[in-house]
DNA sequence: CTGAAAGCGCTAACAT
DNA sequence: ATGTTAGCGCTTTCAG
């Protein structure tokens, strides 16, 4: 426009501007700030002064072209919706900026391609990914192999994909909720799962059913929220309990669903919790303990799971991504409340 | 170790690779893959198949450091408690997503210096940055504006700072809130407010305070609770309420406060809601529809907030970030539900 | 221990 | 419209 230069990106002071102010090499600017690098003190001092003078930061983006490490870590979430996965992600970014890495988040939540999406992350050049994600397949997998990015499956247990896996075990998790309502005396037994494609809703609901089947019980009725939430909640617990008027006790796939269902039961339906009605949630989310629903509840260790997955990414990227596949299930435990 | 080469990173195919493949030049690749280039027909069909053959994608660091673009926005969070903080997340990484950038997120709850972690996220060439945590200070605004990296202080409204803040109108609301529990009869009033650094906390309360004065009334009750999450709310509201046990209504500084205000006033105290208090909250979560809390509140309009801070952002990154400073007080509005 | 030089993968003039 | 040439800001041999 006019004869002054409209820096649209006012210049950033860059290693040579320190190297010229200090009266060095580029070299060792670069070095100075490189860990394991050879400097003598003076020389250390020297560029330190001149680069905290110039307010000088590295550039990641530069380095990394040398380096092939961005120290950024993909993650890629389909559960917005689910409070205990801002506690994951509080967690995992927690863990990963103590290791010096960063967390570059996609959401994939609207039906985004979850493959097109880590092409994206990987584009980036993630040192690592993590997916939380529905959808794993090989083909993602094979690629992230290709390119040397270790990748862990979190919270989800693909079947046939071979991938590293961080879990809860959900299927143990079930089991453990129909041997506490077993033991407590109820019997009518029913289940409200998430969307039917997730891994969790499938596993939780085998473990429940095969433990029922174990005591000689069936499982009643079952039924798909359409998504993890209070009000899919509320659907779904309203469909099942007017159409099996008999059932004691009621499973549901997360914390979220089971507030839905007891508010259904108590409110719509006038049942009383855990008298007419028994049930147990999963997930142990913050709100579980509040009084008004004092929620009996399987808790994932969800503390355990993030530190083991940000372990995982980050001895693969300090010692290359060769080592064997992990597929790590954590146990759940009942957390006994008021609802049962 | 072996004489086989062992690659940590597999090498990624490259523009030159696909260069070769095509019989072309490298600079004929950038063409076909930079948006506003002049290519031929065939010279792009070539290049195309061989990159599908090759699965090649530009690597986006290289191309920033030419371009200084990384279509990567730094989004600086402190807080991992508030449910509305996942909705928001949602919202930006989707809002975001849809314009081509990506969300590079970083925690700062733990008490990380938020100078020093923004420092950290330029490094990574961010085209833009929005902070959502509570310290926001004037150097580094002036470091962001130096560096022209456009800058928006979302949901707080810094006092003295000069910077773009999309935020709710904090202190109307609090009005709002002031004229409901008056319109209803409400006389003897107290507050429950957040952590006393925060700007949300503040506005609040000095709005709610206000309005009663101006009716004759005077707040009779403060506190505030050490976080914005349920247990706080409990904690606070117990304080609160057997030090003023004449109180008639609170107004706490977000949804789950009010959770926690309620049920220590039902369970604890045997007051019934509204007939012995009446509850307002803040936010309109979700599970402010549930049928246990049917909590009043005031709603603040997120999803128009979040747009607008990704419309600014946008705006800014591709004209230029010399447009003048806007702050936006985004007006709440009063969600009746059956606490007052 | 230090500097010079080459190059990471890409884009942007500049020629043709 | 295409290829050639120079870098972007940094790390990393390689000499000395």
């Amino acid at each position: 426009m006019t004869e002054i230069e409209k820096n649209a990106r006012a210049q950033r002071v860059t290693a040579s501007d320190v190297a010229r102010e200090a009266g060095v090499s580029i070299s060792a600017v670069s070095r100075v700030f490189t860990p394991g690098a050879s400097v003598s003190a003076r020389m250390r001092e020297k560029v330190l002064s001149a680069a905290e003078k110039l307010d000088y930061r590295p550039n990641v983006m530069a380095r990394s072209l040398m380096t092939q490490r961005t120290a950024l870590v993909g993650i890629i979430l389909a559960n917005f919706h689910n409070p205990l996965y801002l506690t994951a992600l509080d967690l995992f970014t927690t863990h990963l900026q103590s290791r010096g890495l960063r967390a570059l988040v996609f959401n994939v939540s609207r039906g985004d391609d979850v493959v097109e999406s880590a092409r994206q992350v990987m584009q980036y050049g993630v040192d690592g990914m993590v997916i939380a994600a529905a959808a794993m397949s090989q083909p993602l997998v094979d690629q992230c192999s290709r390119q040397g990015i270790p990748l862990v499956a979190f919270a989800r247990q693909p079947r046939r994909t071979r991938v590293n896996v961080v879990c809860a075990d959900n299927e143990a998790g079930g089991r453990l909720a129909a041997r506490a309502f077993i033991e407590r005396g109820y019997r009518q037994l029913g289940y409200i799962g998430g969307p039917a494609a997730t891994s969790t809703a499938y596993f939780r609901e085998k473990g429940f059913r095969q433990a029922l089947e174990e005591s000689g019980l069936t499982l009643l009725g079952t039924i798909n929220a359409s998504a993890y939430t209070y009000d899919a909640g509320r659907a779904a617990a309203e469909s099942l309990l007017t159409s099996h008027p008999n059932l004691d006790g009621v499973f549901c796939a997360n914390d979220l669903l089971a507030f839905g269902t007891m508010d259904v039961a108590r409110y719509r339906l006038g049942l009383s919790i855990p008298g007419d009605l028994g049930i147990m949630g999963f997930d142990d989310i913050e709100l579980a303990t509040a009084d008004s629903y004092q929620l009996t509840t399987i808790r994932q260790p969800l503390q355990d799971m993030v530190k083991q997955t940000v372990d995982i990414l980050g001895q693969r990227i300090s010692e290359g991504d060769d080592l064997p596949l992990r597929k790590l299930l954590f146990p759940c435990s009942l957390v006994e409340r008021a609802t049962l």
